[in-house]
RNA sequence: GCCCCGGUAGCUCAGUCGGAUAGAGCACAAGGUUCCUAACCUUGGGGUCAGAGGUUCGAAUCCUCUUCGGGGCACCA
């Protein structure tokens, strides 16, 4: 629909000699928007204010210059001219019927782009390291990116959804050794985990389920462990522990533990994530990088690019020829490679199998490293603008008030699993969502919880349930819902409050193109909650199920409509729609 | 010290490349159901858009400075 009025606008312009050239700006595409108050018409452009300047006329004059060459249209009763300048466009209200009978044949395409013609999208997110389950600051980026996900589908985009897994690297040591422990705890109760292993009782869950026979070599360890001194550094007291156990264990028998347990982990946060709704295309094993060559094919091809370095017997990556604000290091003194190094192998490797976009959705903690892995990419021959990174704020979780504490390695955290058993998947996905994501956000769980008018899911998935609800009483009033009749009668609806609605469901297409530019689903929410609102107001205002064959099956059509789109904005978000409550 | 995000009603927050009288929920006050679910609706009060300058026809929105809160500045990930 709106659409159309820019289509208009711009036919306008084309026939204006002084302002033709201006067609193809992006002042032209953006230059009608809805109205705020109906009195304004439906929708408003401010394009000859802002014109006024360049071809130096009065607004209001260029204005009425412009509206002359707009088009007939019968979508548009009435344009004038208002205020400072603006074009006020009062749509018909066939415009409106041609646009419920729309959403009611296309059903749940209506509003989605049919054809994928935009970029191909690679959206990575979540990609939290596997050494323990997910919690609640996980949960937000789950609900976040597959929300994401699915706006950007519906908006036309091609999109693949990945979950990098960080198999690789010294913190996957620290959990193997804490399984280690756990399972020799069985034999030893008064073993000690160190301060640096990681504390949650899932890990004993798993040296439990590896069944593993207590080797007497893992008694040196043991040993070795009893030594610890206080004085001594907690991380050099971890590392010198996962020496000791590959060195007695011997590395193959580590490593078969250390798989196992990531394993374990690993389909545990993707069993978690499935019951919450979100799945992804491509689980990327970090460890493949290596295996695979990439790191080294990465490296070399840096190398022959001249963008390394030796200093400090490390190897470093010229960064700053690439506007990051330091030099990094790439390989490490005791020759193994940074986190970092894996990151450009990853990055360029997404663009290698073929994506024209890359979203990373991370932590707001992480924008230090965003300049460092663009730079990378631009040095491997791609484009800084190919990676978009989407930063997520921190979630506190309060109780009765008080802040929930949320650290991992001391095992404290409450987890993504303990939510949604808790409030729901439904509350949960939603609050995650309704705020923007660059806003902390303070997930209350006793609102959360909350089944009461408090609680903004309910308002919305109510209006569902309630449309099923009067479709279950035409039944039972021996009636029968004829679309046809509905769709023969549109024309019967002319209230106030059917108007508010059919502007509302009209706008379904506009928001789902806003969410999706501004990678914003709260935008999404907030008009499911404004369309909910129109729905209960008019549900309280009119009768639908009333004697005249005709006005009643136009008006059962229309919530239909409502219900429909109702639906698929909460399909999008991820949360489901009841047909009673 | 430098960088990122935020500061909007009592509370939690929306606010579309800058647009018309700054909005919603909760809380508060007053009403509404012989009729399709009251998990609902209607009405009302409530604002120095953190502060100060600037840009312009027009600023919550853009720029500069100040201030407060959160985060980041590794041969950790």
């Amino acid at each position: 629909m709106k659409t159309a009025i820019i289509n208009l606008v711009k036919s306008g312009l084309q026939r204006v000699p002084e302002l033709e050239k201006f067609l193809d700006d992006h002042i032209a595409d953006n230059a009608v928007e809805r109205t705020k108050d109906l009195i304004h018409g439906d929708f408003s452009s401010n394009i000859a204010m802002r014109f006024a300047k360049v071809t130096k006329k009065n607004p209001r004059d260029l204005a009425s210059i412009i509206i002359k060459e707009i088009p007939e249209s019968n979508l548009v009763k009435k344009i004038e001219i208002a205020g400072p300048g603006f074009i006020n466009f009062h749509m018909s209200d066939s415009a409106f019927h041609k646009e419920i009978s729309k959403i009611i044949k296309t059903k749940n395409l209506y509003g989605k782009s049919q054809n994928k013609t935009k970029e191909k999208i690679l959206l990575e997110f979540v990609s939290a390291n596997p050494t323990g389950p997910l919690h609640v600051g996980h949960g937000r980026h789950a609900a976040y990116g597959a929300t994401l996900g699915n706006i950007l589908d519906a908006a036309g985009y091609s999109v693949k959804r990945e979950y990098y897994v960080n198999d690789a690297g010294r913190q996957m040591d620290i959990l193997c050794v804490s399984v280690i422990i756990r399972i020799l705890e069985i034999n030893t109760p008064d073993i000690v985990m160190p301060a640096a292993g990681y504390q949650g009782d899932y890990i004993g869950t798993i040296a439990a389920s590896l069944n593993k026979k207590i080797n007497s070599s893992l008694i040196k360890v043991f040993v070795h462990l009893q030594n610890e001194s206080a004085s001594q550094d907690k991380e050099q007291f971890i590392d010198s522990l996962i020496k000791s156990a590959k060195d007695t264990l011997g590395l193959e028998e580590f490593n078969i533990i250390k798989k196992i347990s990531l394993e374990l982990i690993r389909s545990d946060i993707e069993e978690d994530l499935k019951e919450f709704g979100v799945t992804f295309d491509t689980w990327f094993s970090e460890n493949s990088l290596a295996e695979q060559g990439h790191i080294q094919t990465t490296l070399s091809l840096l190398k022959d690019k001249e963008l390394l370095y030796k200093k400090d017997g490390a190897i470093w990556f010229k960064a700053t020829e690439f506007d990051d604000e330091k030099d990094r290091v790439v390989t490490r003194e005791n020759k193994n490679n940074t986190y970092f190094t894996s990151d450009i192998a990853y990055h360029h490797n997404k663009k290698v199998r073929g994506f024209d976009h890359l979203i990373d959705i991370l932590g707001s903690d992480h924008h230090g490293y965003i300049a460092r892995v663009r730079a990378g990419l631009v040095a491997m021959g791609h484009q800084a603008t190919d990676l978009e990174v989407e930063l997520v704020q921190f979630v506190s979780l309060f109780r009765a008030g008080e802040k929930q504490s949320m650290s991992t390695r001391s095992g404290e955290f409450i987890t993504l699993r303990q939510l949604r058993e808790e409030v729901g998947n439904d509350a949960a996905r939603f609050f995650y969502i309704m705020r923007s994501n660059e806003q902390h956000l303070d997930f209350d769980l006793e609102l959360a919880k909350s089944k009461s008018n408090e609680n903004p899911v309910y308002y919305i998935q109510y209006a569902h349930a309630r449309i099923a609800s009067v479709f279950r009483q035409l039944e039972e009033k021996k009636y029968n819902y004829n679309e046809e009749i509905g769709i023969d009668n549109i024309s019967l609806l002319a209230t106030n409050k059917e108007k508010l609605i059919m502007s509302a469901l009209s706008r379904f297409p506009e928001v789902i193109e806003l969410s999706a530019n501004n990678r914003a689903p709260h935008n999404l929410a907030q008009y499911l909650r404004e369309l909910a609102n129109e729905f209960h107001s008019y549900y309280n205002d009119s009768i639908f199920i009333v004697e005249d064959k005709n006005t009643r099956n136009a008006r059962m059509l229309l919530i239909k409509a409502t219900q429909l789109i109702i639906k698929n904005g909460l399909e999008l978000l991820g949360v489901s729609s009841p047909k009673s409550m």
